[in-house]
DNA sequence: TAAGATTGTGGGTAGTTGTGGGTAATTTCC
DNA sequence: GGAAATTACCCACAACTACCCACAATCTTA
């Protein structure tokens, strides 16, 4: 049974190896396209994780910043952050890829690690942060809500 | 894991050599495609660092600038900053280029420096200038930034 | 329920990568 | 024209990474 091609739901619990390897699920490695050539590109996510996108996801996002002239100061500056905390991993013959010290370290990734499924993308998180973000964001505007199901049906 | 051609991501913490060598990444190298024959042409950045460009790339510089027209004493000051401190640089057997002692100095590197993927060029800075300039950076309209963001990362 | 296949985790090894320095060829300058 | 300085090319080595194999736990299927 598979779902859309590079569609990602779901949370699995998986360790953090001591050569920074973490495992992709296989339910999340069977739904990605051949044309990813078993790539990801990890980044710097917006909260305490990191993202993990397929290949071809992130290649629209470098087109994109392709198209930004390095003459403006915001440009480069938001081409800087974004593209500088990437860098692509391939998973091994057991499905796992390898993350960045500066990755881990931006994360706080210790052995345990969350893996979540984000429709497009995956997150992977440190158990304890993600507990910590939940209750943050318990606290979320219910007007922000209003907004959102203007943009979605559930 | 073929990434596209001539594109750059990542952040990588290299050093200068007395002779004023440093490594291109190999992943950075892996991603050239061959017209470039192991060639870049270095320029000064517009902050405080060195600009990397692949060849091919280069020559895509080169024909915007012709098109400018130097009755603008804008375009004249333009080109001429652009195109004086540019040099070309053919990297060695273990992937070093060479700097220009004009372009160390303008980028004030010391020994360890910070190569940075920028999409479609390289960076190479003092990190502690990098630093700085992150900082200033804090200052900038956060919602152009974000305005930025939203029309790029998915 | 039992056998087989798949999945997650750990570790060893061979090849690659980053860094330093040496030597020969080339250029510069008096 | 010749000496000095600079540049380009080559070799060597240590650290790291990618690839491979092994095994236990879980899931699938007959």
């Amino acid at each position: 049974m598979t779902l859309t091609n590079n569609t990602f739901i779901g949370e699995y619990a998986y360790s953090l190896d001591s050569k920074g390897r973490v495992n992709i699920p296989a339910k999340f490695r069977q739904s990605l396209s051949d044309d990813n050539e078993g790539t990801f590109v990890i980044a710097r996510g917006m909260d305490a994780c990191i993202w993990v996108y397929p290949l071809i996801q992130w290649k629209d996002i470098e087109a994109n910043l392709r198209n930004l002239s390095s003459l403006s100061k915001i440009n480069r500056t938001f081409v800087r952050n974004t593209a500088r905390y990437a860098s692509p991993s391939t998973y091994d013959k057991q499905g796992r890829i390898t993350l960045t010290p500066s990755l881990i370290d931006y994360a706080d990734l210790g052995k345990d690690v969350l893996i979540v499924g984000m429709v497009n993308k995956i997150e992977i998180w440190n158990p304890t942060r993600l507990d910590e973000t939940d209750k943050q964001n318990l606290e979320i505007d219910p007007a922000a809500y209003d907004e959102l199901a203007k943009n979605i049906i559930i």
